[in-house]
DNA sequence: TGACCTTATCCGCATAGGCAGATATATTAA
DNA sequence: TTAATATATCTGCCTATGCGGATAAGGTCA
């Protein structure tokens, strides 16, 4: 239960909430969602960090840049929560918005990838 | 965004989970979730006002008690997320086992109610 | 190797929020 | 009205955790 309630844990500050949600629609590395959340680099890895410990992400390692996507979940509840994240969460205005900065971070600022 | 994180952060903690996990087999009053969950009645009190405050939980007096349910859940994202508890958390161990201490607070130490 | 880039972690600080005990409020009954 | 019970809120304390800046670590390329 501890484990659960941690796991929820995960989607309980905004900025982790948003980096799911933009993992939802795949891949991405450390520079594009600083690019979209517009924080700095040492919080949105500490935040990967957390993802990454609590079993939400995985990531790896394309030379200089760390890849970041959704882990394959273990338990049915963890399954179905992010399948219904990507149905729900997705839909979101806010999330649709942050969709957007991703497509002009990466149109225009591609310093990264 | 934002509000949706909040609506999560109900989740975030074990005593405010396991909360829920006992309301989804219906009503309780404060005095049943004390037994249960073995917490002072201030702690129990103040997560329940927190759910409140997040719209996870309604209550309404019955004479001397309060009893609280889960609240009629206003967007697919929370109707579909109560949907999903109730299949899968229920299921878990730790919420069996809190599901069988109620049978014996009930059976045993009918003060309330 | 050394310069440079990206990411991770460390540090100190600030704040949110957990807890328990004390107190306040609401309801019932004598 | 007074007493008793159930619940809510207040208070003070303490821990967890968020944050940003600084630094470390890993990788690439000249």
């Amino acid at each position: 239960m501890r484990t659960t309630a941690q796991f929820f844990k995960a989607l309980s500050e905004e900025p982790r909430l948003r980096i799911l949600a933009l993992l939802l629609g795949g891949e991405l590395c450390v520079c594009d969602l600083m690019g979209v959340l517009q924080l700095p680099q040492s919080t949105i890895s500490r935040h990967l960090a957390y993802l990454r410990n609590t079993g939400w992400v995985k990531g790896r390692r394309l030379g200089v840049w760390m890849y970041y996507r959704l882990a394959e979940m273990e338990t049915p509840l963890a399954r179905e929560l992010v399948e219904l994240l990507g149905k729900r969460l997705i839909e979101l205005p806010d999330t649709q918005q942050d969709y957007a900065s991703l497509e002009d971070f990466r149109r225009t600022k591609k310093k990264c990838a």
